[in-house]
RNA sequence: CGGGAAGUAGCGCAGCUUGGUUAGCGCGCAGCGUUCGGGACGCUGAGGUCGCGGGUUCAAAUCCCGCCUUCCCGACCA
């Protein structure tokens, strides 16, 4: 690969190699308020395919879209008094409207439990009209401190989902389902980064949840990042709200609910899990180019020929673009489709033609190859399965040299520092949880005796996993 | 929100200490020419409310005050 004088190189400053990387690759920029981003055409791109596959998998659960308002009665957030808590530092708040000062402050949506709940209050009537599960994509806005582009921003957009169901255990079934079908499977399957599963402790916790699960993972300077989360909210914000459904026997009951969330950030996670010091390397399944064909001159024909694989990779199903910039030299093109991360270029010059070749360049060994012009539509797509699985192993094996077993709080703090730290729950405890987050370590998450997810509730016998965080 | 650093052309920077005529440099950008297979070279040129507001002064990028923004480190979060 080119010598990166391009980027700051990840290993001396990872914060400015991220910036470097947002810039160069033409992701996003920061807005003029402070917490804010623009997120370019390349990034948003990025963003749609996303939204695409966790869209198709919420729809696959029986979710549907609907869309509530931008801004919420400020007494609203005062009904459930854990959430109004939680999420009072991060409020914006509008006083004014029209030029007079509003008689009651409206708050902008940090998230919608409180009015999308005081709308299921109207709509449940009945267990008949249970389960009701609804999502909405849309923005929301707590304002942050330290923002970190993509990552933490005031501003960022989301996907919210927000159910009720007759009985407590259809409810965990399904915070559980859209934790595991519909997260998990597009972090891992989609933007290949390995994901723990688990459940979050009681310092974690969503305001207002009674469990909350989460799907973690470990980026390149072996920091985790929450990637999305599901919780159940048990009766919560149905008390809070008055929703009540006419039972099967007559009687009324609370109906038991769950909330679920992910977000811009996961587009902030795709760039430190795979990103390396030629820029950002984009898995297959969401690169909205999978390949560039390169016309490296046009001589000889060498134009028609990169046009034909263009229509031949595009007939095989292909997201592809022709890059016919000739009057810009071969050397700048070439590190523009590195820094942005197509997984795939095939180069076509007069050289190659007449030989009858093509030149592959795979981003993710960062190998180059010849391929007879013929068989171009046929290796590429391979190609694209081999750099969507190395970027999956190479992420987990990372992940797997970066954890340590451990079984004291002092040994946690140490190597929470270098990556993730493996000790039992009961070797840690809420004291002990306290004590590492005085040396920036938490706990991520707390899984199962056997690896998988542990019941809410259930202590004995769970493994903690701690780590620094974003 | 606390501690630190910084804001001068699209990007990266110098100039500021010690105020003074036309604010420079590299990259990028435009035109022309030579080149062309991993960020080519030459010539010519365009591009600036010196972050914003106020103050001091005959005179402010430079000194003073306030604010905004960015980055790093901490406390809170998708």
């Amino acid at each position: 690969m080119a010598p990166a004088s391009v980027l700051t190189p990840r290993s001396e400053d990872f914060p400015r190699w991220y910036q470097d990387v947002v810039a160069k690759a033409e992701l996003a920029d920061n807005g003029p308020v402070r917490g804010t981003m623009v997120i370019r055409p390349y990034g948003y791109a990025i963003w749609e395919r996303i939204q695409a596959e966790i869209d198709a998998r919420i729809k696959a659960t029986g979710a549907r879209n609907a869309y509530f308002p931008l801004f919420i009665p400020e007494s609203y957030l005062r009904r459930e008094a854990e959430h109004v808590e939680g999420f009072s530092p991060e409020l914006a708040v509008v006083t004014y409207g029209g030029g007079k000062e509003l008689e009651e402050p409206v708050v902008v949506r940090p998230t919608s439990e409180t009015v999308i709940n005081a709308f299921f209050a109207k709509w449940v009537q009945s267990h008949r009209d249970l389960p009701l599960l609804i999502n909405q994509w849309s923005n929301v806005v707590r304002w942050e401190l330290r923002p970190r582009i993509l990552l933490r921003t005031t501003e960022f957009l989301w996907q919210e989902g927000h159910t009720a169901h007759a009985t407590e255990e259809e409810a965990r079934r399904y915070a559980l389902r859209i934790l595991m079908d519909v997260y998990r499977e597009v972090m891992v399957d989609i933007l290949a980064v390995p994901v723990l599963t688990g459940r979050k402790t009681e310092r974690e916790r969503f305001a207002g949840a009674t469990t909350t699960w989460t799907c973690e993972a470990m980026m390149g300077d072996a920091k985790a990042l929450q990637m999305g989360t599901s919780h159940e909210l048990g009766q919560n914000f149905a008390r809070a709200f008055g929703i009540q459904f006419q039972t099967e026997t007559g009687g009324t009951a609370y109906p038991w609910q769950t909330s679920w969330g992910s977000s811009t950030r996961l587009l902030g996670g795709l760039i430190m899990a795979h990103g390396d010091d030629a820029g950002l390397r984009v898995p297959p399944r969401v690169a909205p180019v999978q390949v560039a064909v390169v016309l490296v001159r046009d001589e000889e024909g060498a134009g028609q020929a990169a046009a034909q694989l263009v229509r031949e990779l595009a007939a095989a199903g292909l997201r592809v673009e022709l890059d016919d910039r000739v009057d810009t030299s071969y050397g700048r093109r070439a590190t523009a489709w590195d820094l942005k991360g197509v997984p795939v270029r095939v180069d076509v010059g007069p050289r190659e033609l007449a030989a009858g070749q093509a030149t592959l360049a795979r981003r993710v060994p960062g190998t180059k190859e010849t391929v007879p012009l013929r068989a171009v539509s046929e290796v590429v797509p391979a190609a694209l399965e081999e750099a969507q699985r190395d970027l999956l192993a190479q992420a987990e094996s990372f992940q797997r040299e970066r954890t340590a077993e451990v079984s004291s709080v002092p040994e946690a703090a140490e190597a929470g520092q270098a990556g993730f730290a493996r000790l039992p729950w009961a070797s840690l405890g809420p004291e002990g949880e306290a004590e590492l987050a005085t040396a920036g370590v938490t706990v991520r998450c707390l899984v199962g005796p056997d690896g998988g997810l542990p019941l809410p509730g259930q202590d004995a016998g769970t493994v903690a996993v701690v780590g620094r965080a974003y």
